[in-house]
DNA sequence: GTTAGCACTCACTTAAATAGAGTGCTAATA
DNA sequence: TATTAGCACTCTATTTAAGTGAGTGCTAAC
């Protein structure tokens, strides 16, 4: 028996898988037989099952029971769905997917956006979604220092993007306006333009040295920098249709499913799947069958996250979580068409 | 037959619903015989039992079940209750309970103080948990412009409490140093020390007759100020432990629990239990039983709220979602306590 | 007013019977 | 040699029936 699949037994794999994907039931000889255009009787076929059994495409649950798709069963399948999709795509033959529309409608904050996006998205696809926030980096646009109470400053930095980053800062003695007004000057002057990270000891040594007494000022201000820099709370995710996984019976035995949602709603262990992976393909989709997920408590489930961009680099992620025999072709579809949504939506706000 | 619970009535009542707070399974007359100290027979009890029933306090599933409270039955139950917490209360009686001292580890963040609030508090009870954030009242302390590129203006408010709210405003024309500098004097003159609520039609022309040609800045910051006003998502709600819910039988038939998950999930509704009812009572402590919640969703449910405070009657509100047969004694216990610790924590933090 | 006793109800459990889907193997066929 | 028909066998799921037990309501006695 040779290792590699022939075109038969591919044929039929992926037609088990499909069709386990629709069933969630396993699925049997017979059905394969009527199901494909091979024209093939069922003995063929679960003589061809049983090879492909032993070579670890597909599982048995018991016993007299249909087969239903290994992780390395899906991963085939994936792979090559994959393939096909990027030829479409290389063809521009662009299906437009009837995702509802309510993504464009006028959000002005970005938070509610992507919260609309994993609320629409997991509507559509009936599957749990997460979606991040845009990773910016850290490039300090300017700085302001203003006193509000006599010995509190008000300290805002204004990074690129205008995201905005501000604290008030107890003094023990007392700023004049003058010295505020030079203070301002000085942290402009030398760490506009610089990333949280390009700021290094000779930096900090200069301004230090030209503030003079208000030593303690630049002390405080370079902290709030620094809060900023480890700031990684920054990336917000947001998540929608968490109960979504009751609907699949093979994920909602009991703690199963609780242990989904608790890290759904806890979002915390959710980065790692978030965050950036560099998508080997060029597509950005990175699809994660069963153990491969680097979240454990994910493991009898895929997930398929894909990144979308700002322009310069800037990325952010949306995922769909659901069970193995996720309906990934609708999925990957829904997925391109929500980046799309959102790249423009993103391009118009700016 | 009087109308009027008579001790004995009150006596039973409360011991079905202590023991069907305990099992969940409808409770019989032979159980009450043993259970309380009254010594009757159980067709004594029975009754008893049958009185209640036509008086609406509790209810027979079906024939020859026992009988489980009616909401009328659970309220009385928790009146009763509340009454005895009182006089205990007023009593000094502190009884420390044994929640774990999570709570005060070294939290700078005010949103992680609270998100760990909540999943404590549902990890102790084993329901889900609501908190929200304090809700501050709006009184301008200090405003600050910028220029931060040649046409965009930084736009910083300083609230009250020292939470700051800030936004870019794009110019159609530049704006001198000197120009800002008025502005900034013109701004803090005028509206510092004012809530937002009283910022009227007066104040504002006359803002806008002494600005002269910088109209078009006042309008912007003015809306930026609006911007505050209406901005109730100041209130965040942080959850935990929904998936406690799938805990209890009578609340995790399928769509059921999927629907109230999804309202935690999105939390958008959550806002009307946890916006100030002004507790009747002085504790501060509300209990909505059944159909009494704002929320149709949580009908078969019980909701516990209680605020906690901030010195200046700024406040927050903490809550808890279980079913109807929730232990009210113990979640009234934890919720004084977090109470406790969160009022010491913002004192603190302060 | 309280209680003992008894017939009755109804959900739940258990066990057995049945149905049905699917397999593996063998022998026949093209 | 590859394919197919046929059959015995396995195992789950569904149905059915019987049995159990908690609990009630009512009546008559204390």
């Amino acid at each position: 028996m040779e290792q590699e699949l022939d075109e038969r037994k591919l044929k039929i794999l992926k037609a088990i898988v499909r069709n386990y994907l629709e069933t969630g039931e396993p699925v049997g000889s017979r059905t394969i037989s009527k199901y494909t255009d091979l024209n093939l009787s069922s003995a063929t076929i679960r003589n061809e099952m049983s090879d492909l059994e032993e070579m670890g495409y597909i599982i048995q649950p018991h016993t007299s029971a249909g087969r239903i798709p290994s992780d390395k069963g899906y991963r085939t399948y994936v792979d090559d769905m994959m393939k096909e999709k990027m030829e479409e795509m290389s063809k521009q033959q662009k299906e437009i997917s009837d995702i509802k529309d309510t993504l464009l409608e006028k959000v002005e904050k970005v938070e509610e956006l992507l919260q609309n996006t994993a609320k629409m998205l997991a509507s559509n696809t009936n599957y749990a979604t997460m979606v991040s926030s845009p990773r910016f980096d850290k490039r300090i646009k300017f700085i302001q220092l203003s006193i509000v109470d006599e010995n509190k400053l008000l300290c805002v930095v204004v990074l690129d993007g205008n995201r905005i980053k501000n604290k008030i800062v107890n003094l023990t003695k007392e700023l004049s306006d003058e010295d505020v007004f030079k203070m301002n000057m000085l942290f402009n002057s030398t760490l506009n333009g610089l990333t949280v990270e390009e700021i290094n000891l000779m930096t900090i040594r200069q301004i230090t040295g030209q503030a003079g007494e208000q030593a303690e000022v630049v002390g405080k201000v370079l902290e709030l920098i620094a809060e900023v820099a480890g700031d990684n709370e920054d990336m917000k995710i947001y998540t929608s249709g968490a109960t979504n996984i009751l609907k699949y019976p093979e994920l909602s035995d009991n703690n199963h499913a609780s242990d989904l949602i608790n890290v759904l709603e806890e979002k915390k262990q959710l980065t790692s799947l978030l965050t950036d992976k560099e998508g080997e393909e060029n597509t950005g989709i990175q699809v994660y069958i069963g153990n491969e997920t680097p979240v454990q408590t994910m493991k009898d489930c895929s997930v398929v996250t894909m990144t979308y961009e700002l322009g310069e680099g800037v990325q952010g992620t949306i995922g769909i979580i659901g069970p193995k025999r996720m309906d990934y072709e609708k999925v990957v579809e829904n997925l391109k068409t929500v980046k799309d949504k959102l790249d423009t939506a993103f391009k118009q706000g700016d």
